[in-house]
RNA sequence: UGGGGUGUCGUCAAGCGGUAAGACACAGGUCUUUGGAACCUGGAUGCGGAGGUUCGAAUCCUCCCACCCCAGCCA
């Protein structure tokens, strides 16, 4: 972690901690892990995650383990591990030797199976699925216990051996606790531990064909790696009894506290691994790093830094509230993060010729440009200025509305560290009307400095030399969604997605400087926002930029008000 | 109509019986060679509602209301 990390906010979870260590509950240890099944992509929901529990065993001096959670093999693969990994270590945590599989514990969990069935603790019942379901009760009425439910341990253990030597069609039989029919908690029931299923797991391969449930493998991999405090997501609160009802019933020398978070979610953005999954398989976005994915490969790809993850997964707190955060303290994350380590160059995104009538042709100068205005650490390069140069085409405009103080006929702007240009005269189309050139003179005695006499210009245009700067090919990223919550209503979430998250410009101009720029290195341009080298596509030949997150646009919000009084 | 949770500013979120932190967003302003950044100011007489206890309640009690989760051989 870096040191501009704020420090760890305090949350209930903390707390508990802090009072187990004060009571030394656990011998003063703590032991965190976080769990993914690899069965998808990491998201920022997870970073959540991953930050409360990395964080935790950071700061109390404890570890925390990274555990694949796979237990059920269809789905599950190593390309989601393998991703898994890297998006954990990449947002600054690790886990040292201590990268665990559940399925590593099959060997294990299956003897704790049989210890339950000699308790006369858990039988394997012969119901279908449906009469599972039909036999479980309703929210309201209580469930009905299996005819299966009285078998001999004898012919449980018999049972239960053979369902794992493979005599058993899928579906047969499962291993179920013997709990309660009639409990009011659902969990309860007489819940499954154990069910026959051939199919290939991407690790044990077909050494199985019985696969222990989650409610099952969870709380045995905690007491397996003696983990202290073992945290999750509301919807695991249900849940609890079961995890404590297994570890009481079992010989385990750990028995782990389950404390239950609100998951994340974030507005204009989904954060279901099965919608996210959705949108990658009917290629809605290019793959689980599209950058407009809220995924943790997406964010890479798009820019954003580890740093500014972990710093809104501070910001955002751990409560039991369900929430929704918005997705501008996500961005301002960034922002905040960006605006201190970004060095600041020149890019014009939408070109449009900017001639200075005045200013001897073929002559070159070398303007000084600090990298970072307020960090002179950063230091200078010095940019190419020449009588053709590119502007944005939004920094001009022929009828000027209220308020736009950048170029139009007769208007002065000042180019950014370089001379104050006034507009006299506009080239268009004439066909279509459209702007081609625009002309100014330019007063020499103002390069880089004050107007002599004194009068201010209120408008800075950034702009690039046209022979001197090189082409790149830009990527215009917004909101994946055009709606706070694209889940709301029950209908297809994709008609929500925003048709205008992704724009490709081009034609844009960048300062040379930029030719060798590393992939996934960032920078500001000036006035437009933060922008990395996309890892994938770009190269020495063809730059690619992704732009991070735009900067605050004051003007948008006063043109978008004039628009509305009109 | 069962059980488990949660309700504090638009959004997160502190608060743990002594008189409503902070952040983002929003609105004003200062400054500015990024309409950026930075800085300043403004906002809940109010804590889902109604009662009650208390000198004093967001905090304790009672009742009510709303929302979320649970009826996968998913996690």
């Amino acid at each position: 972690m870096t040191q501009k990390d704020s420090p760890p906010a305090t949350d209930f979870i903390r707390e508990i901690i802090e009072e187990d260590l004060k009571t030394n509950k656990h011998g003063g240890r703590v032991a965190t892990r976080f769990p993914p099944e690899p069965n998808g992509y990491l998201h920022i929901g997870h970073a959540k995650s991953i930050c409360l529990n990395f964080g935790i065993a950071a700061q109390y001096h404890g570890t925390c383990n990274l555990r694949m959670d796979d237990t059920d093999p269809s789905g599950e693969s190593l390309e989601y591990v393998e991703s898994i990994i890297q998006d954990v270590r990449w947002l600054g945590f690790d886990w040292q030797d201590r990268l665990f599989y559940a399925s590593d514990y099959f060997e294990q969990l299956y003897e704790f199976a049989i210890q339950l069935i000699k308790k006369g603790k858990a039988y394997v019942c012969s119901l279908s699925a449906d009469e599972i379901r039909e036999y479980r009760g309703t929210l309201t009425e209580p469930g009905k216990e299996s005819p299966y439910r009285n078998r001999s341990v004898e012919e449980n253990l018999d049972l239960f051996s053979r369902m794992r030597a493979g005599e058993f069609e899928d579906g047969a039989h499962v291993l179920r606790a013997k709990i309660d029919m009639a409990s009011p908690n659902i969990t309860m029931r007489d819940p499954i531990l154990y069910r026959i299923k051939r199919a290939h797991h991407y690790r044990t391969g077909t050494r199985w064909c019985i696969y222990p449930m989650y409610d099952f493998a969870h709380c045995l991999s905690d007491s397996i790696e003696k983990v202290t405090h073992s945290i999750c997501t509301l919807e695991f609160e249900n849940n609890r009894p079961l995890y404590d009802w297994i570890l009481d019933q079992l010989d385990v020398d750990c028995h782990p506290q389950q404390i239950e978070f609100a998951r994340l979610n974030l507005s204009y953005t989904i954060l279901s691994k099965r919608r996210l999954i959705e949108l990658v398989r009917k290629g809605y976005v290019t793959g689980w790093d599209d950058p407009r994915m809220p995924t943790i490969a997406g964010m890479r790809r798009r820019g954003y830094t580890p740093e500014a993850i972990r710093n809104f997964c501070v910001r955002i707190g751990v409560a039991k509230n369900e929430n929704t955060v918005d997705m501008s303290l996500l961005e301002h994350c960034v922002r905040e993060d960006l605006n201190e380590r970004a060095p600041r160059v020149m890019a014009v995104l939408r070109p449009l010729r900017l001639i200075i009538d005045n200013y001897p042709e073929g002559q070159v100068e070398e303007i000084e440009c600090p990298n970072h205005p307020q960090n002179p650490d950063m230091g200078s390069r010095r940019l190419p200025f020449s009588k053709v140069l590119y502007i944005e085409q939004d920094d001009f405009l022929e009828k000027p509305p209220k308020k736009y103080y950048r170029l139009a006929p007769g208007r002065e702007v000042r180019l950014r560290y370089a001379y104050i240009v006034k507009c006299v005269g506009v080239v268009k189309d004439e066909k279509t009307g459209e702007v081609k050139e625009v002309h100014c003179t330019c007063d020499p005695e103002t390069r880089n400095g004050p107007l002599p006499d004194g009068h201010k210009v209120e408008g800075v245009i950034h702009w690039v030399s046209a022979d001197h700067s090189v082409p790149a090919e830009v990527r215009l990223y917004d909101r994946l969604f055009r709606v706070p919550d694209p889940t709301a209503e029950r209908d297809d979430f994709t008609k929500y997605l925003n048709p205008r998250s992704l724009e490709t410009l081009a034609s844009c101009r960048v300062e040379s400087g930029l030719k060798g720029a590393a992939p996934g290195s960032r920078y500001q341009f000036e006035r437009l926002g933060y922008f990395c080298v996309d890892a994938k596509d770009s190269s020495s030949n063809k730059l690619v930029f992704n732009r991070i997150v735009s900067l605050r646009d004051s003007w948008a919000k006063i043109a978008n008000q004039q628009q509305k009084n009109e």
